[in-house]
DNA sequence: GTAATTGTTCTAGC
DNA sequence: CGCTAGAACAATTA
């Protein structure tokens, strides 16, 4: 699924492309997930120019003029595709953006899932990217659960997920089972700066490879989380388990602390 | 036919 | 009561 970095890229992305341009036509093939009714959603929307396009967490945000906001969450295998004269009803969508100049993108999700939100309240919990060292060791501080429960937990920290938390905690060299709490002072300061390090080198990878399309998740560069991957860069044995019923990867040179 | 996939939300338990 | 862990859910593919 799309995480944090490919979501970046995906901002990027649409500015690039979209940025400026007067949205004619909103096509909704899938209405149930979204907070308000589509002839609602239609209405907010049609005829208004695509400011900006942000990101927010796990979410996509598309600011329209009148101050007209519309979060989009992706979920576990929604995705974004161009659209062409050759390629206007793409399988699986969700929504369609109509430009008026004929160019166009829609949301596609396979599992029907994809969220969007018209104008979703903010919230004052800090994106993965945006957090600061004080924050990101009080709070660790105080929780007693497992450290790679804590990193995906988005009432704490906003858009880290099941992948990125593998990598991040595999190149600070601590294992996902460690508790929280329990992690010294100077790994917690290693594992803060994994965690950027991590997710701003895999925006810089995607935004490479990817180019000014849109296409779905590029992880080849991913280091540890992949049922494919047998050893890590260093050459320890990839083992696997499951936290909180998700699939987790890991090495023995990770370091526990309980 | 069945397992696997994954973020969120709800519920049960300590 | 507050916190934490685990189950349920969505829909499709391998």
């Amino acid at each position: 699924m799309a995480e944090l970095p490919d979501l970046t890229v995906f901002a990027k992305t649409l500015n690039k492309r979209f940025k400026g341009k007067n949205l004619e036509r909103l096509e909704i093939k899938v209405a149930k997930k979204i907070n308000v009714t589509g002839k609602e959603l239609k209405t907010a929307l049609e005829g208004e120019k695509l400011v900006q396009v942000t990101r927010e967490g796990k979410t996509l945000q598309l600011h329209f003029s009148k101050d007209q906001v519309l979060g989009i969450h992706l979920m576990l295998r929604g995705e974004l595709v161009l659209l062409d004269q050759e390629n206007q009803e793409p399988k699986f969508e969700i929504l369609g953006f109509h430009f008026k100049d004929g160019t166009g993108f829609a949301v596609v999700d396979l599992q029907k899932m994809a969220t969007p939100t018209l104008n979703p309240e903010k919230t004052t919990v800090p994106d993965a990217l945006e957090m600061d060292l004080p924050y990101f060791s009080s709070l660790l501080a105080k929780k007693r659960t497992l450290i790679k429960t804590l990193l995906m937990d988005q009432h704490m920290i906003r858009g880290i997920g099941n992948s990125y938390a593998d990598e991040i905690l595999w190149h600070a060299k601590i294992s996902p089972f460690s508790v929280a709490k329990s992690i010294p002072e100077q790994a917690v300061k290693k594992l803060f700066k994994s965690l950027m390090l991590v997710l701003e080198k895999a925006i810089d990878e995607i935004s490479k490879e990817n180019g000014d399309e849109l296409t779905g998740e590029l992880r080849d560069f991913m280091k540890v989380h992949g049922a494919k991957i047998e050893k890590s860069p260093t050459g320890a044995i990839i083992k696997s388990d499951k936290i909180g019923g998700r699939t987790t990867y890991y090495t023995d040179e990770q370091e526990i602390y309980s």
